[in-house]
DNA sequence: TCTGGTTTGTTCGCACGTTCACAAAGTGCT
DNA sequence: AGCACTTTGTGAACGTGCGAACAAACCAGA
């Protein structure tokens, strides 16, 4: 951060915000469909399940878009986060491992809808690589690097089991994926300019199992 | 929490701290599979992909179960982890949609070696009550407040489309599930006493795009 | 134009989470 | 036993995030 950013919106955003801000976009959209051209930080609050001066506070790192004593205008907020992440734009994507997950991720429409185009879908079991899934032919994972390099794949989905999670992880940052959404159950080794975001399922129900122990517990 | 509990274990582990002790657990898992009886908070933070003093707070929240001068018995401490998540009893889980994720998810491996037993199937979609997903038969929807019942689920999980994924949970909380695993792209609504946790992976995605964004235009 | 009502944007205090740094407590060698 | 070395457990500083409260800004009606 030695660099000061110039461009028009470079202001610092924190994690936990950015971290924010698709869900309110999510709930933005859902009310756009519904026809509603104007809502206060009260009702989105609401709709995105937060509390609602925790959403003017993230939304004022974005700037000023409401109007005091009307509130937001739906599709013009929508735009402006939208921009903001960067879903405005076409991101061409990668998944590695079709297994049932790999096949979920796939076929997930939330994907496409929202910028995301999965380019390519690569697999190291040659028995896989006559499929078709969701209309894009499995390839073999050794076309990693021609494929980024053709379609300028910036994000790459790790959906293997465990052990090869890694190896995988290897060939993308050296085929120039920089950012990684993980669901292989490891702790990926990555240098620090790669980011990687990792999703556990087993930990998730986990979690739950303490605050469930402990309400048990507590009876 | 006015009723002070006075159970073994009944300290106050913080939110963040629950989250990471899964984690913990599988590190020391890979550990013990590997044929290591102790180790360091050094070299268990590298496995977990976090901080050693992080680790060793954490764990501190649990008792003093390492040795100064020492570190860790792994199999020891790894029961004890285990034991404070949950995991070493029997968490009977219902998943509720079977498209591709609901597929995925009662197939994942990951689930019955942590203590999470799948007991149903369920799917609202009479063409689907003839399939067999991982052993388990898919069966009707309405089935749900019998199969809590007779199995005492606790657990739920939805894997539905997003429209659906309300009325599910109406019925999960009445049919007496108070931990709700959500993976469809909305907001639940559900009394205080229910915990819900979400996973998006559209959110996730663009999370890091965002950043993914930011990279480009700092260049 | 002025007044009353509404809603945003922001400031401030507080709680939570993270990291540093070190005393306490152990091991092993002489 | 005593000493050098290792590693845990924790107190204290620091940074981040959250929620309440309020001033600034805008609309509407007279």
């Amino acid at each position: 951060m030695t660099a000061k950013a110039s461009s028009d919106s470079a202001r610092e955003i924190p994690e936990a915000t950015v971290a924010r801000l698709p869900v309110y976009l999510r709930a933005l959209v859902t009310l756009s469909d519904a026809g509603t051209e104007t809502c206060s930080s009260e009702e989105l609050a609401t709709a995105a399940g937060v509390n609602s001066a925790k959403l003017r506070k993230d939304l004022s790192y974005l700037g000023s878009y409401g109007t005091r004593g009307v509130g937001y205008d739906v599709d013009y907020l929508r735009y402006q986060i939208a921009r903001e992440i960067g879903v405005t734009q076409d991101w061409p994507v990668v998944i590695v491992g079709i297994g049932n997950l790999g096949h979920a991720l796939a076929n997930y429409s939330g994907f496409r809808s929202r910028g995301f185009r999965v380019v390519a879908l690569l697999d190291a079991d040659p028995e896989r690589h006559q499929e078709v899934v969701a209309g894009v032919d499995v390839r073999p994972f050794d076309d990693l690097e021609q494929i980024v390099a053709e379609q300028g794949v910036a994000i790459g989905v790790i959906a293997t089991p465990a052990v090869a999670a890694q190896d995988v992880a290897n060939r993308m940052v050296a085929a120039g994926i920089r950012s990684i959404l993980n669901f292989a159950p490891v702790v990926l080794a990555v240098p620090d300019d790669v980011d990687v975001r990792k999703v556990d399922l087993s930990i998730e129900l986990q979690i739950l199992a303490y605050h469930e122990q402990r309400k048990a517990n507590a009876s």
